[in-house]
DNA sequence: TATGAATGAGGGTTCATTCAT
DNA sequence: CATGAATGAACCCTCATTCAT
């Protein structure tokens, strides 16, 4: 009776959703909620705009649920740290390359941050998800470790961790690009802010 | 009429101005170029939609008046470096001491830079506004200096003022608000890129 | 394949059809053709909204069906008052007795006269059957009788017929809910509009 | 300073509005809420669709507003009923009389009644303007004294009341065109309601 | 100068209809 | 026969800009 297996149609949907989730990002990141008009995402996604809504019901639901990957994602990174080879200070070295990928998830969160006219759910989205109540306490434990073998600079761990992680966040909502009047600082300067030390 | 009147009428038109500009900045600033509807600086202008085309030919000439304020903004902060009391050090503190003020112009920089949709003339303006040939050139000076009396620490100056101020910038541009999950870091600690030392 | 599958299946087939049309007219009744969404007969019908085009080639067509049928079921109707018992005046009350069924096909009918917007060809079909040159015709000889044996009041038979009918119509069209700002008049106060008396 | 008189800048848009509404009006009653355009409104109304949300907040607003004045209109009405000249049965006689003017209104609240798809907002005021608690007991002294005088028949007086305007109210939806297959009923016999005599 | 009405292009969204499977 | 993805036209609504006063 089914025309299609029910197995491979969801596959496909999956997969669509998936690429305009993909393109959404890109646009939203650069354009903004306001600025990325749906025809663009679906000229991008080679759908028509109609289809668009077979996928997510609007607009703002296709938007905030960009903004709950975000959160997810950057959970994950956080827990991925520890599982980095090395000493704390290596496992940090290793987090200041910065990767590209996450990028637009940064920039995604830092519109919610600072710009009105996004939805209020997505607010409230970022503020449950609380640097302080997260990242802080993952971390705390790696830095303490750092300390005690003399890595890193002794002090409050909690203000450290605190300002390293503002300033990646910042340098990453920056979404320096290639021949950009700035230059993303390498790893070895941002790291004497946790070490102390040349 | 008079000649006094016109005069009066030319302060009031100048100051008109400047309010509407003041206005727009912070509406820009928060709520980016799309974002931010004429009624809203109309309104809070306390002036009509249609004067505001009195003294701007339109949206985007009124943005773009913006960002060559923002771009003298930031070179008089440059060069009001110097006559900073202190040390090169102790000038530099006192430029981490990140001034209010100043911030909505970063945001607004940011916006040009990092977002499309905004006016092709703003992006050639802050194009040419190189932080290369600009801040590092006016800052290398300083910072060679403070090397030389051991402040900061050795290696490539334009290499170390560029971190510095891309960090800064960027923090900037994170807009950190009271009661926030990101906390403005310490001046101390952002000072370590610098110097090296704790 | 075999004769006596693809009979059942024809079987089946119109089961569909009527069920369609059924859950058809109680939607369009309440909302109107274009209030009216094939997603909300597809799902009522609980079969897909390409199927619907299987059964009629557009919305269109479905509404014409439903008008037919309408036009059909009123004919019908004042037939069938000549088989129900008792002296015309006992005939004629029960048939006051407006019986719920008819209603959604009464409301199709008004929305056909009254509205903009529906197909022309509905139009054309309601004015053919017109209350004259039917109802009135067939019903005549009944209210004539009535009057010989003084149950009803006199004066031309035509007219009283157009204005009880008219009132009835009407009521029907109100669609009078339970516990409504509306209350469904009593059969014999109606009856006084042919009888003249209390 | 003031470039137009404030006072004649209010009358005129006064008048546009009053324009609007009467426009909206007439085809509101004849296609529902979802089958006028508002570009049907605005070119009827002469003036483009952007200058409708001058006037109105959306189509739903301007659709409440004239149920609001739909509703103040039958009060209206009913209070003029007792300042018509002559016995109460007289006084009747006129009411039955239908105004042509009146029926938009009519038409529109049964939409509101028996249409979904209707603002919330519209149906709770409709529910609130009960023909219960408003018509009837205004009407009830003027019935009661033509009982007394013996024009209307005997019974219970809302009961009458009651039934006599849900009666006039069904015939005013009808909506009743000239060259229509019903026809408006004849004072006359609609008053035996009432009267219970030829 | 100053106002607020007026316009119209373009946005998000809905939905009848078609199509590939 | 049957599905649900896919399309696109047309809807309501917003807003930068112009215009009459």
């Amino acid at each position: 009776m089914s025309p299609l297996k029910e197995e491979q149609l969801q596959i496909i949907r999956d997969e669509r959703r998936e690429q305009i989730l993909e393109v959404a990002l890109k646009l939203f990141a650069r354009r903004g909620l306001i600025g990325t008009k749906l025809s663009m995402i679906a000229q991008e996604t080679r759908i028509s705009q109609g289809l668009l809504y077979h996928y997510f019901k609007s607009k703002d639901e296709l938007f905030i649920t960009l903004i709950e990957k975000a959160i997810q994602k950057l959970k994950e990174e956080v827990n991925h740290i520890y599982q980095l080879p090395g000493t704390p200070l290596e496992k940090l070295r290793n987090v200041a390359r910065l990767n590209e990928e996450g990028m637009p998830y940064y920039m995604l969160i830092h519109q919610v941050r600072t710009s009105d006219g996004v939805p209020e759910q997505a607010k409230e989205l970022i503020q449950q998800y609380s640097m302080e109540t997260y990242v802080i306490d993952q971390l705390e434990p790696l830095f303490i470790e750092g300390q005690k073998i003399g890595e890193l600079a002794p002090g409050d761990p909690r203000k450290l961790i605190t300002c390293y992680f503002t300033v990646l966040s910042a340098l990453m909502t920056l979404n320096i690009q290639e021949d950009d009047a700035y230059q993303m600082p390498e790893a070895d300067l941002l790291l004497r802010i946790v070490t102390g030390r040349p």
